[in-house]
DNA sequence: GTCTATAAATTGATAGAC
DNA sequence: GTCTATCAATTTATAGAC
């Protein structure tokens, strides 16, 4: 997208790891300069105000983040192997970027307009293609709102990240436990799913 | 819990929206003061500190969001009318509340010791109860990891209000559009879930 | 380009009169 | 109990030397 120089990459560095360890008010333009070895004079010298730098951060992280998975949801698969393969995929993303998703998740909500400037009109995810059409006239599985049984999917993939604070405490898990739990839980969604789509 | 004066009531009412619209970083004591219509001296009279003020607002929302929850979850019922007043009751009351549920996700993803002090050891909410075994004996449902289960109902309810500001931009739709399919979502997940649970 | 110094505004919190 | 006035610390941002 956009050229780096170091100095630049430095400073865009520090300034992603400051941004999503205290979110846009948290930060302070003082310790991202730290973070990144110059002075606030300098930090500003680039970013003209933190209100830009955010934005800029923003959009890098939200691009890491559903890039990989929107082009695996896209891509052509026989129906069985798509699910498996988005499950699998999208759970080991968001649990390797678990902060970077609270992070966008938290400051998503409170800014929900950051979005508008973000989504490039994408209508695409919500169609299965045409695997799930094949299958579907085979009678292999059975006629459902794809909306909802995509909607469903990414929920039970994403939510045991963006609920891990609540969950492992009310279930009683260690962050290792956790950990295991979730590995496991790759293989309990998709029998979950499939198992529902039964005709 | 406690008890308020009247005076107490209006600031912590104050304090309530402002936290909420902002969170802690990005509430202000004034503003808090404005709202309640007092001073900031009066507002540091009554709570000593922003922290305070902070910690007994949260502890608040927490409680009234979850305390219906857990309660339906305990009581006693058939295993699939317990499904389906659990989704429907889950997904109520986080709509009717989503400000708030935004505030207390964003909130707890950032300071996630805050739980500590609220989560009183409860392990109830693991078990299915009896309902569940019942059925499972009877050959009517299949036997599965009660974790995994409660964990694909909560995630199905919860993240469509989580991610609310994602969803409704990528699938396209209105805020009254997505009340709508909010509203089928309901029958939707339950008929996912328990087409799953076929033996 | 990078620094020091400082401006200008804001913040949480307190002192003290009433 | 509630106010005005103010403190002390912080914050973003800029001016100006090098």
């Amino acid at each position: 997208m956009t050229e780096f120089t170091k100095a630049e990459e430095k400073i865009f560095d520090a300034a992603k790891e400051e941004f999503i360890e205290r979110g846009f008010d948290g930060a302070r333009m003082q310790s991202i300069a730290d973070r990144a070895g110059i002075s606030k004079a300098a930090l500003h010298y680039y970013y003209r105000s933190k209100d830009k730098l955010f934005k800029k951060v923003v959009n890098f992280i939200f691009n890491m983040v559903f890039q990989n998975i929107k082009q695996k949801i896209e891509e052509e698969q026989p129906f069985e192997a798509k699910v498996r393969s988005i499950i699998e995929m999208y759970m080991n993303i968001l649990f390797q970027h678990q902060a970077v998703v609270f992070f966008l998740f938290s400051e998503l909500m409170k800014y929900p307009r950051i979005l508008d400037e973000m989504i490039p009109k994408q209508e695409k995810m919500l169609t299965l293609s045409k695997a799930y059409e094949i299958e579907v006239n085979k009678g292999t599985i059975r006629r459902i709102d794809s909306r909802h049984l995509i909607l469903n999917v990414v929920s039970m993939c994403i939510y045991p990240i963006l609920g891990k604070p609540l969950i492992i405490r009310i279930l009683g898990f260690t962050n290792e436990e956790y950990k295991v739990f979730l590995q496991e839980r790759k293989d309990q969604v998709f029998e979950f799913v499939m198992k529902s789509l039964r005709p």
